[in-house]
DNA sequence: GCAATATAGTTTGCACTACAAACCGAATTG
DNA sequence: CAATTCGGTTTGTAGTGCAAACTATATTGC
């Protein structure tokens, strides 16, 4: 398993993904929510939506759980400890590269 | 040519590829940079940037200019009036993200 | 003066992945 | 009870980011 292989900045894919930003920066303010409301709120097929979750998931970062209301299915996300910190990072890397992005280096 | 195809919240992938944010975020402020510079900056290989910029010059986000230094062959790469524009706007598009990704949503 | 090494890139091949479309089962409606 | 809606999952594919291989010129060692 690779930690965090070196990208760019230290940007994670896994976080930087439009999509997944979106939810996982929803998330850290909401703390969970339901499917239909990341799906609108994203802006994403129900599949897509679905495989971005399957990701987060596998990485710890979210928690999905199936329950019932009343009769009908509902899929409730959470945001994980981890998955907060990885956002928070991330925006934390984002406004590094936008505003310290020439730190170190020579001027050409 | 499509313009930008809506993906979720706007945001254009060529622009957030992080190797190519940080090139176009960093052009934005030095207004031109040479290869060698970038290569450093964004810590890739040479055949990675050369991709890139090739993309963003396909893109009409940058100009690539070849020219002699004394002897050897010197790449400059330029960025455009749309190429900032674009940088700017994407920035803007992530506040909007981070700060107000709640808005106009109902909450679950 | 010519082999070896360095510099400055480009091309190529592959592994991954984001996406839409197709699919699926249960509940509700006509 | 047929059709539709709701709430998702699975599947096929096109696109792309990456490293490695390659190229061409310049410099250095002997």
């Amino acid at each position: 398993m690779k930690e965090n292989a070196e990208n760019p900045a230290g940007l994670d894919r896994l976080v930087h993904e439009p999509a997944r930003l979106i939810i996982l920066t929803a998330l850290s303010e909401l703390e969970s929510a339901d499917f239909l409301f990341l799906l609108r709120l994203a802006g994403l097929t129900k599949g897509n939506l679905s495989s971005h979750l399957d990701k987060l998931e596998a990485a710890g970062l979210v928690e999905v759980e199936k329950r019932f209301v009343g009769k009908k299915t509902n899929t409730l996300i959470r945001i994980t400890g981890s998955g907060r910190a990885a956002v928070e990072e991330h925006w934390r890397r984002l406004d590094d590269l936008r505003h310290r992005s020439l730190q170190g280096n020579p001027r050409p």
